[in-house]
DNA sequence: TCAAAAGTGTTGGAGTTACACCCATGA
DNA sequence: TCATGGGTGTAACTCCAACACTTTTGA
């Protein structure tokens, strides 16, 4: 076991609520970082791949279910931990909103949301990990539409403008955005409304994943 | 050895000639796929960067000097090797033209240069490898001056848009291109003309990567 | 009736595309 | 002088950014 390279994965999961971004994060029970913060993930097991190790820590450490997953980078660096030479594949994932409330299945291991805006001291390179989900993030909401990801079915439109404004850190221009968006033909805007507290009740729109497809077959690009 | 995860790394290549792509692959001498072609790449070692694995094993096996490595993706699947579960993190690499020519050092390994519209059969998944590394070569050069890394250090304006032309599979407006990549700023004009056969001597550039750093970081975002 | 959030159009300017002829050289 | 590739400008159009008032509801 010993002189041998190990890998591991980790895994950035974004969840979103009202107008802020979280991120998954646990606390480690055992050295090296014992008590520190650190993204969920774990060593990759013989004959199993890189995805079912991910989706089998998450499983084990937090009880979530994701939404959606990319690999995000392979971490190689000899001083990345501590225990010798240990590669970490990193993913991205997003969580819908009803998954965002943690059930405490899994005893003992403590998984917490932190706001990206306010997180602790992290375990190994992790804090480098998570900068990199976070450009990767607010680089591929402009041209793939992953952002419902993070949204119930039916949203508001309002909410899909809140939620680009908190990934990308910016103001939007409310009718802009919402002409360019709708331009791209992707959202069928529903019969409902919902009223959320004061003002006017909104429509609820939902994502057209059929539409964008065939729209990407043709080669239509989505852009934001 | 036996029921561990191993992990290689393997390279994509990429040079340029005569407006065609090139990739550089090696025969391979031992089983599995024993005389097919395939990505120069090998095992990690312990206590070795993958990076540094990288370069190693493209001077065991090429002899050749880089000019631009990025990576790529990490390739888990578990039917990817005969030989167990292998893991793959692949690069992909530029060279300038003067690195072109393969000096025959490594005895006993042949290494080869094919054109990108003419591969062989390739060992393993670096069929998939190389076209992922493809699509990612056309979608960073246009906001990244990657293609530099592909020319002489001067260069005829011609020779760039051959080379996005080639890069992208498809024509370009030769005055629209020059156009706009003049006005990135990022191109010095030299007092130089060279003379290629026929018709009127063209006029030498040079990319100034110290002007596109400081655009960059001024937030000028190239894009072509 | 007031507060709060939703919904909606227009205009000017910037940037992109489309397009064709002259220039400098070597053979 | 001819063949070859290099170098250049303009006009139409599309796309983007900037900008403020009306509508609908609940309290």
């Amino acid at each position: 076991m010993k002189d041998q390279i190990r890998l591991t994965v980790d895994s950035v999961v974004f969840g979103y609520q009202n107008a802020e971004l979280f991120i998954l994060l646990i606390k480690r029970k055992y050295a090296p970082y014992k008590n520190d913060w650190a993204l969920p993930g774990g060593f990759v097991l013989y004959n199993e791949s890189l995805e079912d190790a991910v989706y089998r820590e998450l499983k084990e450490e937090t009880g979530i279910e994701v939404n959606y997953l990319e690999q995000l980078y392979t971490f190689g660096n000899l001083d990345r931990d501590p225990r010798g030479h240990v590669v970490s594949t990193s993913y991205f994932a997003l969580v819908s909103p009803k998954s965002f409330t943690l059930n405490p299945t899994t005893d003992a291991v403590e998984a917490e949301w932190f706001s990206t805006k306010d997180l602790p001291k992290l375990a190994f390179d992790h804090e480098k990990i998570i900068t990199l989900a976070m450009k990767r993030l607010q680089s591929k909401v402009i041209y793939e539409p992953l952002g419902f990801e993070l949204l119930n079915k039916k949203f508001p439109f309002s909410d899909l403008e809140k939620l680009y404004t908190t990934i990308l850190g910016r103001s939007i221009d409310r009718r802009n955005f919402r002409k360019k968006f709708l331009s791209l033909n992707v959202l069928d805007e529903l019969k409902e409304k919902v009223s959320l507290g004061a003002g006017r009740p909104a429509n609820l729109f939902k994502f057209n994943p059929e539409r964008y497809k065939k729209l990407k077959e043709e080669g239509i690009i989505f852009e934001i």
